[in-house]
DNA sequence: TTTATAGTTAAGAAATTCTTACTTATAAAA
DNA sequence: TTTTATAAGTAAGAATTTCTTAACTATAAA
C-alpha cells in the first residue's frame, strides 16, 4: 500500500484547522496573520480538491459538516505533533528560566532545602520549581524537566536514573528499648503509612520477617503526603516504610533509626524525565551536573549505612 | 498556553519527512514529484528556520541528526494522520469493489453463503472478502467495512451493532435419551471448545446448573476454531457453547439441538465497524441495508425458539 | 430602513516554491 | 591514477501558489 495519496495543500488544511478550532474565518484570518478573504479562499480550494463540504455557511457563522468534524479530528492532531515536535527541537526559547517539576515528597524532603546552593552557583538561571503535574503537560507548558519516581518508562520522553531507592523500616529511637524482646515491642508500634506505591508491602514484610503468619495487620495510621508522615515519625507516633533517600539525613543525625535490620530495593526509582531536546538544553544540563553531584550524598551515605550495619539483609516482596 | 508558535514552512516539512524517510534527498524528490534541488533547498530553509541541523551530509547519503530524529518521528506521524484524514473523507475512491473484512466463523457460518444473494441483487458491486485483519489496517488499506464481534468500542473508529448474540448449549441430538436422566449424561459428554472468548463459560454455567460443585470439568477437546467445532458437533464428538447466530439453521432443522433449558447473554455481539466517512459510501449503505435485512432472521429465529421452547431460561456467568 | 458583520469572489500583487544549469565532493570503475 | 557516475548544494529566474484589495451578498441587529 502506502500508494501516493497526495495530500491537499498544506497551507488550506492550517487554515481549516484554525477555522475550525474558532468556528470563524475571520478568527482563524487572524491567527494565521492574513485576510479574511485568504482563509476563504483556502477552505474552498480544499473543500474543491476533496469534494466534500467541510463548513455549512450560515450568516455570520460556519459550522462543521460531519465530514468537516471528521477531518477536524485529525488535523488537529497532526498538527499538534508538528507544534509539539518542532518545539522540542527549538533552541531553547528561555535560556535563563529554567522550570522544574518533581514529586511532591523528594521536594519537600530533599530537594527545595538544596536549591539555594544551586542558585548561588549558578546566579544566571532563574529557577522555578512547579508543583507535579502531568507528563503530558511537556507539550504546552513552559516545563523544562521533571523528577518523577517510576521505572523510566515514559512514552515520547526521555528518563535519566537518577538514583536508585532502597526502602527501609524506620522509628523513632525512644521507641525502641534494646535491651528488650524487639518482636514484641514491634508489636506494639502502629504503622504509618501514606499513599506512596510501596506502602502495601509494610505488613507482608514485616510479618514474613517476624513470623506472624495469619495475624491481620494491626493499628495503623494514615497520613497524607510523606512530609506528614516524617513528623509523624519524628513525633514518636510508629513505624513506617520510608524512601531511604527522603529520611538519610534524620538517620545519620541519629533523629531516626531502623529497629529491623531488613531493606527492600524499591521497584520505583527517582528519574530525571524530558523530551530528549531539552537535555541539550545548557541549563538542563547544568542542572543534570549539579543535582548528580549532590545525589552521590545519598549513594554515599547508603554505602556507609550498610557498612556500619553488617547485619542488614535485603528482603524481597 | 498555546500561543502561537508559528510552524516553519509547511512543505518544508513534508520534504523532510520524505528525506528522512528514505534517507535520500533524491528520492524524497521523486516522491514528491519536484527536482533533487527542490528539495535540498526546502530542507535548507527547515533548518534554518529552526536553527537546527536535521541530516548529516556525507558523500552520496544523508543521515540524520538525533534532531532530526527527534523530529522526524513527531513529523511522521502527523503527515501520516493527515493522509488517514484525508483519505476517510475523500469520495470513494472505488465505489464499485466493496473489501469486506469479518470474523472466520462469522464468514464461513453464515456469511459467504448468503453472499451469492448480494451478488445477485447488487451485480455492479464487485465483492471481495478479507481474512480477518487487525484494525488498523484502515489506515492504509483499501478496506471499506469490518465485521466484528465485541463490545462495539472501537478507537477512531465508528460502529453499528448487528444482532445481539445470545450462548446457547449444543449438542447432537442422538447424543441424548429423553427417557433417561439429563444429568448423568450430560456428565458423560466431553465438553468441546475452540478459541474464542466465551469458551470460559462453558464449565462454570453447567457445574452451577447441574449442581456440580467441587467438580473439575471432565474430558475436554479442544478446536481450533468455530467450522471445526461445528462439525465436532455434528459428528457426535460432545457438547459446546456456541452462539445462536451461528447454529441457528442446524437448530432449526433438528440436526443440533440444546440439551439443557438455558442460555446467555453474549458479552460480545456482531458489529459492524469501519471510519465514520465509510458509511456515507453508496456501496457501504447498501450492504448494510442487505446484511441487516438478512440479519433479521437471526433475530426472529431466536424469538420463535424461545417461543417454542418457554422453558428456556436466562443464567449469568 | 439602515447599519454592521461575516463570508464570497475576481483580479492582480506578492511571496513561495520550483526548474535549470552549474558546482562540489567522493566512491567506484577503468 | 584517472575517469566516470552519483548525490547533494547553489544561484537566478520561471512558475505556481497564496495573499490583498475591492468589490458584492446575505442577514441579524439597531
Amino acid at each position: 500500500m502506502s500508494s501516493h495519496r497526495a495530500l491537499p495543500p498544506l497551507k488550506s488544511l492550517q487554515a481549516f484547522r484554525y477555522a475550525a478550532q474558532t468556528l470563524s474565518f475571520k478568527k482563524a484570518a487572524e491567527s494565521l496573520f492574513v485576510t479574511q478573504a485568504a482563509v476563504s479562499q483556502q477552505i474552498k480550494t480544499l473543500e474543491q480538491t476533496l469534494s466534500v463540504e467541510l463548513f455549512e455557511r450560515h450568516t455570520r457563522q460556519v459550522v462543521l459538516t460531519s465530514e468537516g468534524q471528521y477531518l477536524f479530528d485529525y488535523v488537529e492532531k497532526a498538527f499538534g505533533l508538528l507544534e509539539e515536535g518542532v518545539k522540542g527541537i527549538m533552541e531553547d526559547p528561555t535560556p535563563n528560566t529554567l522550570v522544574i517539576s518533581s514529586v511532591p515528597s523528594f521536594s519537600s524532603r530533599w530537594l527545595v532545602s538544596r536549591l539555594g546552593r544551586f542558585q548561588a552557583q549558578e546566579p544566571e538561571i532563574n529557577l522555578r520549581l512547579s508543583p507535579s503535574i502531568d507528563l503530558s503537560t511537556f507539550a504546552d507548558s513552559d516545563l523544562d524537566l521533571c523528577i518523577r519516581l517510576g521505572r523510566g518508562q515514559y512514552a515520547g520522553l526521555t528518563s535519566q536514573l537518577l538514583f536508585k531507592e532502597y526502602l527501609v523500616l524506620v522509628c523513632h529511637p525512644s521507641m525502641i528499648h534494646v535491651d528488650q524482646p524487639i518482636k514484641e515491642q514491634l508489636l506494639n508500634i502502629p504503622i504509618i503509612t501514606d499513599t506512596g506505591p510501596d506502602v502495601r508491602h509494610v505488613w507482608p514484610v514485616l510479618q514474613r520477617f517476624l513470623d506472624l503468619y495469619d495475624m491481620p495487620m494491626k493499628s495503623h495510621l494514615h497520613v497524607a503526603d510523606s512530609t506528614s508522615l516524617v513528623e509523624a515519625l519524628l513525633s514518636c507516633q510508629g513505624l513506617a516504610m520510608m524512601r531511604y533517600g527522603l529520611v538519610y539525613e534524620l538517620i545519620e543525625k541519629g533523629q531516626l533509626i531502623c529497629p529491623l535490620p531488613i531493606y527492600m530495593k524499591s521497584q520505583y526509582d527517582f528519574y530525571l524525565v524530558a523530551p530528549a531536546p531539552h537535555f541539550k538544553y545548557q541549563k538542563v544540563m547544568t542542572f543534570k551536573r549539579w543535582i548528580e553531584q549532590e545525589v552521590k550524598a545519598i549513594d554515599s551515605s547508603w554505602a556507609t549505612y550498610l557498612k556500619m550495619h553488617p547485619e542488614m539483609e535485603e528482603v524481597r516482596v
